[in-house]
DNA sequence: GATGAATGAGAATTCATTCAT
DNA sequence: AATGAATGAATTCTCATTCAT
């Protein structure tokens, strides 16, 4: 057991050449993950894909964690930056719209690279992968000003918790999908039943 | 990484005595699972703390992913016992108050043991653990079955869609909550929002 | 750096088979010590050279420091009982000889083992090998009662400072001499000088 | 393991900076070896305290081993010059004066930087560091030849071994102290028998 | 049936040393 | 001369699993 795992980064690579091969081996990490998850993913395996020594790996991550860590991080702003492209395309639309909108948005996010996010997802309680929950805070942000903009016409009560819900639900559903049956992220019913769900938790009203 | 572990029970404990070892290695399962998580379960640790030889073990279960199996299985049907008991206890209720009486069983069922469901779901991806799906694929069956019956007061176009995606939405809205800050889990503006939400969606209306 | 190796005991051998396994792997460490010195010894090779898988070593020792401490402490036992041989064997001498018989029965302690001698002094300082300590300070304890029974005959002032010096000397020198030039040990001139210091530093005259 | 380690000097610092390079080295590796021991002193470490790269560092020096040595090195002339400082004082001094005085000078010379020592000694063996015994040898030779010269006072039989037995004793006890008890090294108690016993054992009379 | 000793592949990690820039 | 990135052999240690008693 012992303490928590070891994730601050250890150098900085400063030359070309490191920062290649940081990047190789944080490449190198995120396809073990994708292929054969956390478990199956070691320090050699990493560095012998990644085309470098073991030694190269640890000097610039103090260990196994650390590389997840990175990947996790990598793969939540790739994600973020995803969501807020589809928010800028969808400002001043209906209220109908901006939430398939959103939906669809998150689904095109997990559906990205959702090997790796399964991967993720698994040891983010191990971890605690704060870059998940970091990017859910910013989506939870972004909607909580949203729901404010559109207050009159929404029905809800507590907007805080109607924000949080908001997003937690989209996430883990999609989530869920994606475990269970991959296929459901992609049919219509799915979408639909997902957008009628939350707009009319927000107008009281369907969405349709 | 190799093939898929050994999960298939081995023999059937058919005296008293094996059953009351194959009991307390469970229960030692359970318990370590809560208290180190996956990583820190060992099978020698477990037959230490049911206080039998790792031999004894391995009698009954042909490995680790054997115990965490069973564990789940357990845990499942303990599940299900408590979500059965509350759809009784709600039969031909206003749907509402139904819908309501759901949110609040599968969060009862949920605190119940939530260390030790934590750890399973973390582990669920791993070794696919078909029980929570069982669970799932239980309260969704139900659910449909409700659904059916009060399709004169209901909105949802697809229902089987619509079954599958209240069940998930409750069970993994939960989980986040479980996981992000248990403390949610009890406050009363979560169960208010997460009512409306279903409600709204099934009815079109106002939940309260 | 860290903290303090590990050195305390796991499991305890309960069974003829395991009894023997300990043995076996106590000695391999001595051997190797002996043959390669402290930087020379690894679990692994300890492992090999006793027969054992390196799990077995594991399952009785927490690492190497243990093990080399497991033998220090049979050298040490080893030492004291021919110590306290000779110490009996010149009960009721005069002085001059029991010094000589002194001298005689560290020299030959010494003699013994010392390749073994020689690696386990090395690591005294890092493993801080209590079990010297330990034989020294039995070993002062008895002078400290010789010197108290001869008192009459003794000129030293500080009679507890004394018997450290003594025993403290005697040891020192000997490794001293084991370590440049083990030939020194046996000339009788090494021998004859040490008799004389430490009986004119007793008696205030010449011990021949 | 393999065959012994280089600690052959490479390149000789010829300009004023490489000077200074090689002083920060030998003063990092110094400081290190105080602080954290042999075990814990690592190229990279010296590199990065003394503010060079390691490649400056093999520039200079073959390998770990070579610096130790330089260290040993410069901490064994500034032993030589205390004590022959010492000794030049108290030339012509009567015996007992001067066997006082050569203890106080032996055990300032430990004093003054007793934490390096402790780790050089401790290393002694395995790296055979000669520049010790060259100390000891020419500390043994002056005081053999002092011994010559008092011979009239003297009641010592075999002079080459008393001058190697009362040097080694002197340096010995003082490590066992500084090792046991570095507080017993300023007692006076702890002076005042190493002097009996040393004059005595030249003269045959008490030494106060 | 039960025991627990034994196994050993494999994972993590370090550090002396080299060498292209 | 200096740099620091890269190397990889070597070491420690764990844990699921087997099997003789």
């Amino acid at each position: 057991m012992a303490g928590k795992p070891q994730t601050q980064a250890r150098k900085r690579p400063l030359q070309a050449r490191s920062r290649a091969t940081v990047t190789a081996i944080i490449e190198a990490t995120a396809r073990i993950l994708r292929e054969r998850g956390y478990a199956g993913t070691s320090t050699n395996r990493i560095a012998k894909v990644a085309g470098v020594s073991v030694g190269s790996l640890y000097q610039y991550f103090p260990g196994k964690d650390a590389l997840v860590l990175a990947v996790a991080d990598r793969h939540a702003q790739e994600m973020m930056a995803l969501l807020q492209e589809s928010a800028l395309a969808s400002a001043g639309r209906p209220l109908p719209q901006t939430v398939r909108a959103f939906v669809r948005a998150m689904v095109a996010a997990h559906d990205e690279d959702g090997q790796l996010h399964r991967a993720l997802i698994a040891q983010m309680m191990h971890l605690g992968i704060e870059q998940f929950l970091e990017v859910q805070r910013n989506a939870t942000a972004m909607v909580r000003l949203w729901l404010e903009a559109h207050a009159d016409q929404l029905v809800v009560h507590d907007r805080d918790m109607a924000a949080w819900l908001l997003v937690t639900t989209v996430e883990t559903v999609i989530h869920a999908a994606l475990i269970e049956d991959p296929q459901r992220l992609h049919s219509q019913a799915f979408e639909d039943e997902l957008v009628d769900m939350i707009a009319r938790y927000l107008t009281g009203a369907d969405g349709r």
